[in-house]
DNA sequence: AAAATATATTTCAAGCTCAAACTTTTTTTG
DNA sequence: CAAAAAAAGTTTGAGCTTGAAATATATTTT
């Protein structure tokens, strides 16, 4: 049994055990908080993908247009919609590509810009979108079912100042 | 409009505002929590993949499969190193290819099975590999810089229970 | 108007990811 | 022991991801 993992174990390898400053301490510590983090991450996001592609035929990638331009009646441009989802330029074209060949959405030329289109949900998108969404919701709460309420939001507080301490380049839509 | 189910705005549009059950309110406020984790989990693994790539000319799973070796000195399988990282076989087979060529790993005969090799960090392996680990826990630190030390330990243990909760197949290696 | 610059998007190459199919080797079993 | 089953790895095909280069098209300078 080699099991346990754990990736990155930063075992002290000081020379003598002295030396152990706090503020090494809390360095470790928060070490192995985002092992943990990212790990819990990644069991839950395994767990969507495998329950998108079962029972939709789909990815979390065409899961994350689809719910950016859901929030956009009007639709998104192409460099929007990279921004929404702060994700590269060329990642989206072919999510996008694949999405259009599917029906789920289309692009609109923009008029006064022979340049840009406009990347919008069809009827069958909105339709689908929908119907995944709210099977995401359930699948969220049955993943994270033991956490409550208070707990949630304390969570999301917490989250959002990590993400606002990082570079935060503050996206446009 | 079909606007319903906006994943990342819960905005509560129900059509009537009667019936908010104390569940619908968990189970959005877990979404939400969950949007926030993933986001800050991205954030940070971008960061990540940034730095070592700027700073070593490497890559996350690279990063990955070497610090799981970095904790076995007698080597891996290839099976239990895809055990230990939790992703798929032939996954491994590409990345630990690269590594190969680089000098920075080697595939050793198992000497009573000719199907088996076992994957082990060679000097040069192990040299880069402290490099690396020593910035990573650096700029986890920096990343996650006004977390404290106390609540990280909080942040560990919940996530520990949310990476229970989920469907643990008993990892075996 | 021509040249330079900026914007919008696509294309490209390299790499990561998974599931499924396929070898080869080892173990089990009838 | 020979056939079947299981195990270890690799290959394959489709899709996602990035950064950089390439294409257009628009706007601004000169």
């Amino acid at each position: 049994m080699i099991a346990e993992n754990d990736v990155t174990q930063t075992k002290p390898d000081s020379p003598l055990p002295e030396t152990e400053t706090p503020r090494d301490a809390a360095s470790k510590e928060r070490l192995r908080m985002w092992l943990r983090m990212l790990k819990s991450t990644r069991r839950v996001e395994a767990a969507l993908r495998d329950r998108l592609r079962r029972e939709f035929g789909s990815t979390l990638p065409r899961f994350d247009v689809m719910a950016a331009l859901a929030r956009y009646d009007d639709g998104l441009k192409m460099s929007a919609l990279s921004g929404v989802l702060r994700v590269s330029n060329g990642n989206v074209t072919g999510i996008v590509d694949r999405l259009v060949e599917e029906g789920l959405v289309v692009r609109v030329q923009v008029p006064g810009d022979r340049r840009a289109s406009l990347v919008r949900l069809t009827r069958k998108g909105r339709e689908t979108f929908a119907r995944q969404a709210e099977a995401h919701e359930s699948w969220i709460s049955e993943l994270l079912g033991d956490v409550s309420l208070d707990e949630a939001r304390m969570f999301s507080d917490r989250f959002d100042a990590i993400i606002k301490t990082d570079t935060d380049p503050e996206q446009t839509a």
